[in-house]
RNA sequence: UGGGGCGUCGCCAAGCGGUAAGGCACGGGGUUUUGAUCCCCGCAUGCGCAGGUUCGAAUCCUGCCGCCCCAGCCA
């Protein structure tokens, strides 16, 4: 038996995922397509920050790349300077190297506009494009429907000579905004609508952010986008579903063209000094990542912001990498979790679940526990002098000693958790009751014995005993109490604003409008509270966007912005997993 | 009624003709000075449905059914 499973040896890299994306770049490398080589490029239109749905695209085109030491570059799809703005750019990048990758190159499809152009010219040279006079609603006519064939345009049919000359005057701004595209000749009665003469140039008579006035005539994404891949040497574009049936002209273009065969074409960016050794890409579509309770959609996460309704693009509770990394999710655990995602072609829906799941697995064993009290009631431990002061020393992790200790103050007056004592304790309660006992965490045991109120019969403090015997380190101390409670010293405490989120939406699927309403209708009211908690004077010295764990509480993070040592300002990743709760 | 895709556990997802991986969720138990973590155990006689081929089918064939995408001079 010498085919048997073989185990992955201690200290061998871990497993990769496997997925249909992989195995083809596995193969085309077997076959020794490319030469073995491998490029791939992740291509957002600056026009929105980065979501979730793109860090799955992120994680796919720059690991690929990685896994086969090959070359990913960032493309900015920049051929509408209509919708689109340098804001953004820098945004996205920011957003990019933040998630853990760097490009191989940074380019714009504005850079290939020249090349872009010389393609166009080939095409009309070759009777393979033509200027067409219809408007935007004749076009619209002219194309047929789903089930019915499309007709010809009437400018189908002008010579090569007409066609060149009225495309070099579209490019000279002789024609108004609209008046005249270039169309590539393909096929109006195509079953395949993106087939029936699809627009290549329109007129658009805007400054763009990168060529400002230098051109008038702006070209299509199907057209850019493919002779882009193939410009930078891509061989493996991938890209999303709704794309698959453009893979036709996608093909058609570069089959046309013939890059890699046509120097001249592509001589523009070698004198620009733009490295460039013309590729014939094949695109592969996968499935959209998509969450349960939220919405991905750049138009709707745009009218979140600007109708207010949540406050900016970085709020925690958005779906953004800007959003999420104020939230204080790691870029490793997201990495981690569309790993465990997997890529397919199906459409699905990916429950939050297993995103928190690879935040605490990823924080569980980094951030440094420390204590806090989000809602605090006093107790005092009576049999301690008003003057008792001491110092505890608290390691930082329970299982990682690498992190350290550090030292927690004690006294006679301590903050504990309001839910953390019950008059009439519920069924399974653990936690303090009066004249029952809990362990302080690292300091001994406590009974209650006098529950001091308000006159309006709330609770104002509780009075209790340590039992010296219990104290942390004593032979008392392993003594079994049925629940451990945190605390944090009210004379040393620090205040704190913290703030508490939970999902954004209060239905698995706020894009489902089925019903009449609209993803604004079901936004969680709840999904944002603000308290002033006490910490553990340890906290002021987190820095901004530090993960720490709030025991018994979850992982909260200082905010990025608004954190100062001074005016310490925490926000909740996500709760800790609490199987009480749940009963 | 056109074209392109997709259907394996509640949600993801392996599987590539040799008898259904894994993760999340869920349920049960153990360890625990976080009701956390960690560790066990359980969780599809079944792969959209119906036929067929085969010694053998989630994998191959045929026919249905369901869901998604496409009629921007957006990407």
């Amino acid at each position: 038996m010498t085919d048997a499973v073989v185990p992955t040896p201690p200290g061998a890299s871990p497993p990769v995922a496997n997925n249909f994306i992989r195995q083809i770049v596995v193969n085309d490398r077997a076959a020794g397509k490319h030469g073995g080589r491998v490029a791939t490029r992740f291509p957002p239109e600056p026009n929105g920050y980065l979501h979730l749905g793109h860090a799955k695209s992120i994680c796919l085109n720059f690991g690929i790349a990685r896994e086969f030491s090959g070359t990913c570059a960032l493309r900015f799809d920049d051929t509408n300077p209509a919708r689109e703005d340098v804001e953004y750019v820098e945004a996205i990048k920011s957003d990019v190297r933040w998630l853990g990758f760097e490009w191989n190159e940074l380019r714009h499809t504005s850079d290939y506009f020249e090349a872009l152009y010389l393609c166009a010219e080939k095409l009309v040279h070759d009777g393979k494009a033509f200027v067409c006079d219809l408007s935007a609603d004749a076009v619209r006519a002219y194309r047929g429907t789903l089930t019915e064939p499309g007709r010809n345009s009437p400018y189908r049919d002008r010579s090569v000579e007409e066609n060149l000359d009225l495309f070099r005057r579209m490019r000279a701004g002789e024609f108004a905004d609209g008046a005249r595209t270039l169309r590539a000749k393909i096929d109006m009665a195509s079953g395949n609508i993106n087939m029936r003469d699809p627009a290549i140039y329109r007129i658009r008579k805007l400054s763009h952010q990168n060529t400002g006035d230098t051109w008038c005539i702006y070209p299509m994404y199907d057209y850019a986008h493919c002779v882009s891949d193939a410009v930078e040497g891509i061989t493996h574009s991938l890209c999303t579903l709704e794309f698959e049936d453009h893979r036709p002209l996608y093909d058609w273009c570069l089959d046309q063209l013939d890059l890699p065969g046509d120097a001249a074409l592509t001589e523009p960016l070698r004198r620009a000094g733009l490295r460039c050794t013309p590729s014939r890409p094949q695109q592969i579509e996968f499935s959209r990542g998509n969450l349960d309770y939220t919405v991905m959609s750049k138009r709707k996460l745009m009218a979140l912001v600007s109708d207010h309704l949540v406050d900016g693009w970085d709020d925690p509770r958005m779906p953004t990498l800007a959003g999420v990394r104020r939230r204080g999710f790691p870029p490793a655990a997201i990495r981690a979790f569309w790993e465990r995602v997997g890529v397919t072609k199906q459409n699905s829906v990916i429950a939050c679940s297993v995103l928190e799941a690879s935040v605490r697995e990823d924080l569980d064993a980094r951030a440094p526990r420390r204590m806090a009290v989000l809602d605090p009631i006093k107790l005092v431990i009576t049999n301690l002098d008003a003057a008792h002061d001491e110092t505890l020393a608290f390691a930082n992790h329970p299982k990682n000693a690498e992190l350290g200790t550090r030292n927690v103050p004690f006294s006679r007056g301590v903050w504990i958790e309001r839910d953390d004592f019950a008059e009439v304790p519920p069924k399974g309660f653990h936690r303090l009751l009066p004249g029952g006992e809990v362990r302080l965490r690292g300091v001994g045991i406590v009974r209650c014995n006098n529950t001091i109120k308000n006159d309006d019969g709330s609770i104002r403090e509780l009075h209790g005993t340590l039992d010296p015997e219990t104290r942390h380190g004593m032979p008392g101390a392993d003594r079994k109490v049925k629940g451990t409670i945190h605390w944090v010293s009210a004379k040393h405490a620090i205040a704190a604003e913290v703030r508490l989120y939970d999902r954004l939406f209060s239905v698995p699927n706020p894009d489902d409008d089925s019903d009449g309403k609209t993803y604004a209708d079901h936004l969680n009211p709840h999904s944002k509270r603000v308290v002033t908690a006490w910490l553990e004077p340890a906290l002021a010295d987190t820095r901004a966007e530090e993960n720490v764990q709030f025991e018994r509480l979850g992982y909260f993070v200082a905010d990025r912005h608004d954190h100062t040592r001074g005016k310490p300002v925490f926000n909740r990743s996500v709760t800790l997993r609490d199987s009480w709760a749940k009963g």
